[in-house]
DNA sequence: CTCCTATACATCGCTTCCGAGGTATCTCGC
DNA sequence: GCGAGATACCTCGGAAGCGATGTATAGGAG
């Protein structure tokens, strides 16, 4: 997540990490920002890799700012993680969401409809929460009020992202 | 996640590691199912924290099993991760779904009501993702088709979520 | 008779994340 | 002029997850 979060924002232009960590709060809903023992050292971790640099800024403010751009690597990497066939296990919200928030990076709409068709294919696959092997699962199943409630909840955020996943792959690819 | 799981599951009953290895895998929709190297660590853990106990019970099949039991202190640790305020702020769909499939292990319907009525509340507040400060985001704010989208699918699911907190917290609190 | 799969548990190293704590400077209110 | 809060970066230790790998046995297919 941070690091798909960090090379895609810095994928629109350069960033110091203080800019960054409110740009990913605010992207993630202000829901737990990202603590700056996790960013720093993911800054370090992706510098030392070869996908960004960073350039030193004194003197404009406070603190001399560390400015950070994505090299070639960088970029490539970015095209990746948004690319990677795994997008379709995603349980994280937030991973999720960042994903989807820097898919315009990627260069085509057949590109950009990829993760989006591994998600539908997914949601409707026996492989997926609603299944019992190939049987499908209802909140009737369950007697457990709770059991029965989570598969309502289940279902109904399911049929929604697949609305809005249908819609949008409709608009991605006119011709299918 | 896991150790909500492990003790939420042990708390019906003794099992085995492999056992509740299948279980978890079923409840979360057998997403990426939870490596050995990660759930056996835990039982360790949740041993040596005195939360759960084991008794090795030979020759029934393949490996001789380690039937694992919930003590005082597990069952205490259960009620305590299922109480937590910090449940509103939970991102990981998985997480989610196993705190409300165990809520039933919480003893009266006041306290089972308490995490949905957090996250009801976190959900309509402006420190959530709708917001920016106190204005409330819409689609129609961003000119990226991406960005526009994920308003629109973060909105959307919002309101499945809260339509569904409003229903279940009227079944739980029928007075209120 | 042999191979494959399922059962059942374990350890190792690697990576990542988090919280706590530290260091500085600038600005604004009082 | 003094403290609070924002800006800006850093390091350290601990916890937790993951993939790889190892070790057994049982049962069924070929």
């Amino acid at each position: 997540m941070l690091e798909l979060a960090i090379l895609g924002f810095l994928c629109d232009g350069s960033l110091h990490g203080y800019d960054l960590r409110k740009r990913i709060a605010a992207l993630t809903g202000h829901v737990r920002p990202i603590a700056d023992g996790t960013l720093y050292p993911a800054i370090k971790r992706l510098e030392a890799a070869g996908l960004l640099t960073r350039r030193l800024e004194a003197g404009s403010v406070a603190a001399p700012r560390h400015m950070l751009s994505l090299t070639g690597a960088g970029r490539a990497r970015l095209t990746a993680l948004l690319s990677e066939p795994a997008d379709a296990f995603i349980t994280d919200e937030n991973h999720w969401f960042v994903l989807l928030a820097f898919l315009r990076h990627l260069d085509d709409s057949a590109a950009q409809a990829r993760p989006l068709r591994r998600r539908l294919a997914f949601l409707t696959t026996p492989a997926s929460f609603f299944y019992d092997g190939d049987r499908p699962l209802r909140a009737a199943d369950f007697d457990d009020p709770f059991r029965k409630g989570l598969m309502t909840i289940a279902t109904a955020t399911s049929r929604t992202e697949l609305a809005w996943l249908r819609e949008t792959l409709a608009d991605l690819e006119p011709d299918s």
